[in-house]
Formats: structure tokens, C-alpha cells, sequence
DNA sequence: CTAGGGTTAG
């Protein structure tokens, strides 16, 4: 910077940590606060807040725990405790440059070896309400929400003397979003009830945290209800997450029609739709099995000059047609948004193969795994492999299944092997030995009953389950051979 | 992505 005769001040190295916590480096985080106070900075409170952030960020809570009590007993010795976890991280990392580039900005930093001692803090820095509540994310992201209360019990208890301690409304949200993500909806209301009581105003994000909480419990009318009081008691205008929120909740209870109400009652509000509004639209309309309406909601939307097609719109697109088992049509958008430049990703293949599915169409099944293979295997999730399995095992394709499912359980996702027995076993019925085949049939037949029984042994089925008889799977496919 | 604790969608 320097070059440019322009100086770093706190801000610069604000940003700076925010840099090194994006890029994955602990370590340097841990040896900004060095550098900076070594060059005759001093920090500001946000330094340490962003110090705070990044090992939240990190999901390191323990180190941030470790800082927010040093702050706490305002230490200002603290590049002891940060040399210290500066020697407890490896950082490793892929970018050479990238790396080269936050270790120069960083520079002086590096463990000087056998060293003198560490600077001084000009002043404490106890933490204040900021510090406290990203610590209170730290816990929410880690599913902690005893935790999360007792951060704000403590900060209550310690604004008595310390006035920056107190809560605000920020706070109060956090708090009440911990208890929405663990469907404790009372608690939840009650926080916004103690939020009054403490004087602290709630505002449009609190109102769409609960009303988003009610919807994800179905419970739709309470949602509404809250949404009246929202409006009407508190005078909170309603912004387009609060209408995307509650038009997510009519689907989730299957009311489309609700939906539309909502986002026409956005618009008629003068309140512009957002990309995320148009999509959950679609999704109203996909759910229900009206893939061509979704398909008129994506053209209004690509009119829309206010917002731009996402990857989420044209999955959804592909979701409506592949629910009703419309493969052909769903293909054709996938070209199309390919052609747009926006790659399919699992959610795309996700669709698809529950659309392979429902249209009983295995052999695309086939072309569709090896595109997973190819494109997103590392991204791959439950629902897609499930269903691509699914569609092996019910056609028999058992070298293919065997792949899919080894690859699932390569992932930690457990098949499902009960339904696998089942279908197995039904399909075992339909099996018989056919007598007037080809030798070029048979042998294509050996090789698949090897497939098979590889498939029943690693359901758990006992191999002597079906005796030794010769039996056909040949019906349940098209005519010819085993693709897989 | 926009410095800075909290919200919506494959």
C-alpha cells in the first residue's frame, strides 16, 4: 500500500482478517493482531469483533470462546493468546498465490523465531453486544441453543454494569432464530414477548424469523396471525422476504392458490418480486403438477428487467415437468439452460432422476449416472443417488445399482436396504428360467445373475435364499441386452 | 463481492 502513499489504518486490517478468515487461514488470522499493533496501530473494536467472526467462522468455537473471555477480563496481553493459537493451526491451502499473497500482506508476522516480547494492547477491549451475539451464532450453527440462551441471560446479567453488554435487537433475533431452527416456536414467541418487556423494538427481521418458523411447522394460520400483528399492532411494513416467506408456507401445506394470493398482494403493495419470490412461485405451481403454469411464471419473470434467472429457477422449471415424469420436456429445458450457461447441478440431476422414475425409463438412468459421474459425483447427495438406485434396482440393472449404492455408502448415506430387500424379493417372483434362449442370450444372462447375487449379498440376503434355480430377469427390460 | 451480529428458494 505503501507504493500509493496511502497508509493501512484498523479499518485496512479489518478487512484484512476478513480476507484471511474467507481464504481459509487460520493461522493468519491469529498473526494480523501482531502485525498490526507491531506497525503502531491500535485496534478498533471491530478488530476483535472480526477476529471473533472469523473463528466462528471457522467453526472453531472454542478459540472463540478463548478470546471473547480474554476480552472479557480485559487482558491486554491478548497477542499471547493469539501467538499461541497461531502455533496450534496448520494452515494448508490449495492457492499457492492466493496463500503468497495474504502471507506478504500479513509479512512480519512470521513466527520470528526465539523471540523478544509481544506488544501491548493500548487499552482493554471488552466485548460488547456484537462480540456477544456472533458468539451466539457460533453456538446456533453448531446446534447449541442452551447455549444460545445462556449468552443472553449472561449479557442481561452483565448490562447492569456494563451498558454495551445489553442486548439489541439483533441480539433478541438471534436468539429467536436458535429456537425457530429447533422448532421450539413457543420459546421462540416468548423471546419476541421478553423483547418488548426489555423495551428493545423488534423489527421486520425478527417478524420474518417467526412467521418463517411457523411455516416450516405448517402452521399457517398461526403465521398469518403473527403477520396481522406484525402489520396492524407493531406497524411494521412487510418487506418482500416477509411475502416469500409466507408464500413458502402455503406450498409447504400444498395451497398454491394461497401463493398467488401472496404475491399478488406483494405487488399490489408496490413491493417489487425478487428472484427468490418468482421461484418459490414456480415452486407453488411445480408442487402441484403445473408445470406449464411455472413455466408462464419463469417467462414473466425472465420479462422481469428487475430480476435475473438463477440456476434455482431453471431447476425448478425442470422439478414441475420431472414431477409428472415429463423426462423429454425436462430434457429440453436442461439443454436450453445449458445452452444459457448455466450448469445443471445436483438439484438438476436431482429432478431428473425421480422424472427417470416416475416415467419408468431405466435406460436413462444409465446416461444420467455417468453424467453425475462426470459432472457432480462429489456433490452428489441422498436424493439423487437414492433415486438413480432406486431405478437400477427396480429394472435390475444390479452392477449399476451395486456401483450407485458403494458410491452412497462411500458418502456416509446409508441405502435403504430394507425397501431394496423388499423390491428384490417381489421382483424375485417374476423371475423364471426360460428355456428356448440363444447361447449368446444365455451367457448375457450369467453374467447378469453374477450381478445379481453380487446385489443379494450385499443386501444381506442368504445366498441359498432361492436355491440354485435358473430364472430370468429378461421381462422386466426392453427388449435386448443388459445395459449395465 | 460491496466492512460491520439476525431472515426467504435446490
Amino acid at each position: 500500500m505503501g507504493e500509493w502513499g496511502a497508509a493501512p489504518d484498523a479499518l485496512t486490517y479489518n478487512v484484512v482478517i476478513k480476507m484471511c478468515a474467507r481464504a481459509g487461514r487460520k493461522g493468519l488470522v491469529a498473526r494480523v493482531l501482531e502485525r498490526m499493533l507491531s506497525s503502531g496501530l491500535a485496534p478498533c473494536a471491530t478488530t476483535f469483533h472480526s477476529l471473533v467472526a472469523a473463528f466462528v467462522g471457522f467453526g472453531d468455537i472454542p478459540t472463540a470462546e478463548r478470546i471473547v473471555q480474554a476480552m472479557r477480563e480485559e487482558r491486554k496481553d491478548i497477542c499471547l493468546l493469539f501467538r499461541a493459537i497461531a502455533m496450534e493451526c496448520d494452515d494448508v491451502t490449495d492457492d499457492e498465490q492466493a496463500a503468497a499473497l495474504l502471507d506478504d500482506i500479513v509479512a512480519g508476522a512470521k513466527p520470528e523465531q526465539g523471540t523478544d516480547e509481544l506488544p501491548l494492547l493500548p487499552k482493554a477491549y471488552p466485548p460488547n453486544a456484537r462480540v456477544y451475539t456472533t458468539l451466539m451464532k457460533g453456538y446456533m450453527n453448531a446446534c447449541r441453543v442452551d447455549d444460545v440462551v445462556a449468552v443472553l441471560r449472561a449479557m442481561r446479567r452483565e448490562a447492569e454494569t456494563a451498558p454495551a453488554s445489553r442486548p439489541d435487537h439483533v441480539t433478541y433475533t438471534t436468539v429467536i432464530s436458535a429456537l425457530v431452527a429447533a422448532g421450539d416456536m413457543g420459546r421462540a414467541h416468548a423471546v419476541l414477548d421478553e423483547m418488548a418487556a426489555a423495551g428493545v423494538p423488534a423489527n421486520r427481521v425478527t417478524y420474518n424469523v417467526l412467521l418463517n418458523g411457523y411455516c416450516q411447522q405448517l402452521q399457517i394460520s398461526k403465521a398469518k396471525e403473527l403477520f396481522e400483528e406484525m402489520v396492524t399492532d407493531a406497524g411494521i411494513q412487510p418487506g418482500v422476504v416477509t411475502y416469500n416467506t409466507l408464500m413458502d408456507g402455503c406450498v409447504l401445506t400444498d395451497d398454491s392458490a394461497g401463493a398467488l394470493a401472496f404475491f399478488n398482494e406483494m405487488r399490489s403493495r408496490g413491493i417489487a418480486p425478487s428472484t427468490v419470490s418468482y421461484t418459490t412461485l414456480m415452486k407453488a405451481f411445480a408442487l402441484s403438477g403445473q408445470p406449464k403454469v411455472a413455466h408462464k411464471v419463469f417467462e414473466e419473470m425472465e420479462r422481469d428487467p428487475r430480476v435475473t434467472v438463477d440456476r434455482a429457477a431453471w431447476n425448478m422449471l425442470v422439478e414441475g415437468y420431472c414431477r409428472l415424469g415429463l423426462v423429454e420436456t425436462a430434457k429440453q429445458v436442461v439443454e436450453r439452460m445449458k445452452e444459457r450457461g448455466v450448469q445443471p447441478d445436483v438439484a438438476t440431476y436431482g429432478s431428473l432422476a425421480k422424472g427417470i422414475a416416475v416415467a419408468r425409463k431405466p435406460g436413462e438412468a444409465l446416461v444420467l449416472w455417468n453424467e453425475v459421474q462426470e459432472r457432480c459425483l462429489e456433490e452428489a447427495d441422498e436424493e439423487l443417488l437414492g433415486a438413480l438406485a432406486d431405478v437400477c434396482v427396480r429394472a435390475a440393472f444390479f452392477k449399476k445399482a451395486l456401483e450407485i449404492v458403494a458410491c452412497m455408502e462411500e458418502k456416509g448415506i446409508a441405502p435403504n436396504k430394507t425397501r431394496y430387500r423388499k423390491m428384490y424379493i417381489e421382483m424375485h417372483s417374476r423371475m423364471f428360467t426360460s428355456k428356448h434362449a440363444s447361447q449368446a442370450r444365455q451367457d448375457r444372462r450369467r453374467e447378469r445373475k453374477r450381478a445379481a447375487e453380487a446385489f443379494k449379498f450385499w443386501l444381506g440376503l442368504p445366498n441359498s435364499y432361492y436355491g440354485s434355480s435358473e430364472w430370468r430377469v429378461e421381462p422386466l427390460l426392453e427388449e435386448g441386452d443388459d445395459p449395465s
